[in-house]
DNA sequence: TATAGTGTACTATTTAGATAGTACAGTTCG
DNA sequence: CGAACTGTACTATCTAAATAGTACACTATA
């Protein structure tokens, strides 16, 4: 039991950012409905006060939508969930070149690094 | 002025990194000074006790020391650096790995982010 | 109709992080 | 010596995050 959140950041930023990518995954297709703030909570070990606050916000985004007495859904619309695999896909890229710069690695220390990625991948 | 903070992670983490990338790059030599308490503190707009306690954790870590009466500097150590450089870039390739992972990217589309970095190196 | 499962709204408490302000001892240098 | 720096050690206050516990309105279903 208990899900790996990184101690340093919100657990509830780190719930919204799980559920986007459960859908992102197809784990949960459009207009799935999303698991209740108490069984998410025992899951992974929160309180559910902090999971509501992570779907509160989610609706707010657009990305979720709730039935009152019956539960939480992931948007119905695809664009919007394929959008937000993009937008995922593009701030890891943007994030990693941005720390890799910050080091000022030289070419042949990048070259390694873009083979060890290529190596994951093959 | 005002540094860059990313406002869901404590600001000490931030200050210590900051630190250690300037180390990295060279920016600050082995044995070289790092700017006091207070002028960092002017310069990233924050606390100086803020920066004061990102000192303490760096000198606990071992990666800076202290003079009394006279500042706070870089390790002499090169090999200490050098090994804060290569454990800086692993981490960042292997959280870009995993964040990646964690989206359920097809061949095509992972191969369309390397072409991406390949592009932003060459 | 009762029961269980939804989200939601509270209050209260605790903790970590950050700020503000003050103070002190050690060091350097004019 | 004295002034201007260093790091360091306090106290106090504020805020956001998380927890615990309770409660309520809504919905589906046995």
């Amino acid at each position: 039991m208990g899900f790996p959140f990184d101690p340093t950041r919100p657990i509830y930023l780190q719930i919204m950012e799980e559920i986007k990518k459960r859908a992102v995954r197809g784990e949960i297709p459009p207009g799935g409905q999303i698991p209740s703030v108490r069984d998410l909570a025992k899951e992974m070990g929160v309180n559910p006060n902090t999971v509501a606050r992570a779907y509160l916000e989610l609706e707010r985004e657009g990305f979720v939508f709730t039935k009152r007495g019956q539960g939480t859904y992931v948007t119905q619309d695809f664009a919007r969930i394929e959008q937000e695999r993009e937008r995922l896909a593009e701030s890891a890229r943007q994030r990693f070149l941005k720390e890799i710069e910050s080091l000022g690695l030289n070419e042949d220390q990048k070259a390694e690094l873009l083979r060890k990625i290529e190596e994951d991948w093959s």
